[in-house]
DNA sequence: CTTGACCTTGTCGTAGCGTCAACGTGTCCA
DNA sequence: TGGACACGTTGACGCTACGACAAGGTCAAG
């Protein structure tokens, strides 16, 4: 038999043959003499023999190991554990599908997809048209749901449900308004002042007080002394300084209430 | 935020993010004055975005198609797509593991392992201690097994099973011990003209008109034309001159029959 | 001034082959 | 006899999705 012929007995190509010889997986035969490898019924045995083990998902180091410490309890041992393993990818191809069919459902309703089915609902109870500093909100809210724990993510997204309440949304549009004009402003610009002031008593309150109050496990990992104002960071930076100056102000005035 | 930042709130390496950046799946943001990149929440929600989808098994290649497509029907068809990937994965998965369990089953009783199960019982019934000839044998049943297709696989260890049955084997027996006997003649020999004569009136006959009589699926690949005696070139191969001078005699008195 | 924790680019390694390249061999057919 | 064509040979690069170095530069703290 000549490698070809091997090769299609065994249902692989040439180059894997020979790429077994490399490994030592198969033992090169006798050549002809012009070079050409003559294979033996063994070799066949010995091919089909790899193959049935690699098509199982047996990696071709393992493979060789088994064989090299040939027959025994020792393949008996790496077949369990090649079939625990087997179990695991199962488990986590089915953990996928489910986050699959959750995803197309909701692509079905709303084709935003790319976070999580339950803050896609809030982003969509919370939608605000137009305005820059709202779609920076929802970008936020985005992060923080793809960053969330999975396991916790409905006891997080609680947190912001309050947000979605009919009266809530429309204070946001004039939060929204207002913070909006103050992109190209300058951080003494009155308006500044006067917002900060109006703030505390809004939700925005409320929301930081429920993210105070949450357990570590549902802030993000940068998310560290909530009320120091520290998680806003990287949303700061994103602001204009006008922006950032009323946050500024807020945090302030909620550490003096204590 | 710097790349460490990002990269643990995303929970992957900062290697990852550099790796995305490379392959234009993340754009590259604006530098400091030092070359550090200063990323901005846009990019973490883009970086998020790309780990969602990572994390449902698609290519990154995948992922950069759909994101460069954006938004739509092309996602949710690339997504039904992936699903019914991985439902084939599973069953794949199952698959193997079935073969696992019942390797694992037969393994318990015999060792031997490397073949189906059932091949295995073939072969334990039809085990012939000390003959090269019948290991020869071994070998090919062996070989024809994981070659055969795993679908027909009951269907072609049938066309074996006679030999398995008590007085087939005591009559192998003695073949065998026939036929080892000419590993070292000359085909000249006259055992080897006895030996022919005898043979066709054997299970020999039988079995190849088993298999001439197979449907083509049965039969291995490289088993074309069994009548004429092709599919033994491999074993040929393996036998002294005098055993083949045998088979070669055996196969004319076959033709000649009709 | 050093230490240590970051950042930069660049290169090699991984598994299991596919896919050239550049060449020799052997058979068939005009 | 010569050319096409299918086969064989070795060698090297390509693919995925990064991990793990190397060999540096930057920056804040002790």
């Amino acid at each position: 038999m000549r490698i070809g012929e091997l090769a299609t007995l065994a249902g692989v190509s040439t180059r894997t043959v020979r790429h077994y010889h490399h490994l030592n997986l198969l033992p090169e035969p006798e050549r002809l003499a012009n070079g050409y490898r003559e294979y033996r019924l063994r070799d066949a045995v010995a091919l089909t023999r790899v193959r049935r083990l690699a098509e199982l998902g047996m990696s071709l180091d393992e493979i060789r190991d088994v064989l090299a410490d040939d027959q025994g309890r020792e393949l008996r041992e790496v077949l369990l554990e090649l079939d625990a393993d087997l179990a695991r990818q199962q488990e986590t191809i089915g953990a996928r599908r489910n986050r699959l069919a959750a995803l197309l459902a909701e692509t079905d309703v709303h084709p935003d997809s790319t976070v999580s089915p339950e803050m896609a609902t809030v982003l969509r109870d919370l939608s605000v048209e137009g305005s820059k500093f709202a779609e920076m909100d929802r970008e936020l809210l985005a992060l923080m749901d793809t960053v969330a724990d999975p396991a916790d993510r409905a006891e997080f997204i609680d947190l912001f449900r309050p947000l979605t309440e009919p009266e809530a949304v429309a204070r946001g549009h004039a939060l929204y308004a207002r913070l909006d004009e103050l992109a190209d402003a300058d951080p003494g610009d009155s308006r500044v002042a006067t917002l900060a002031a109006h703030l505390p008593g809004e939700m925005v309150t409320a929301m930081l007080a429920n993210l105070d109050a949450a357990p570590d496990r549902l802030r993000p990992p940068t998310t560290e002394n909530v009320g120091g104002g520290e998680w806003l960071t990287t949303m700061y930076s994103e602001m204009s300084a006008a922006q950032a100056e009323v946050f500024r102000l807020v945090m302030v005035m909620l550490r003096e209430r204590g």
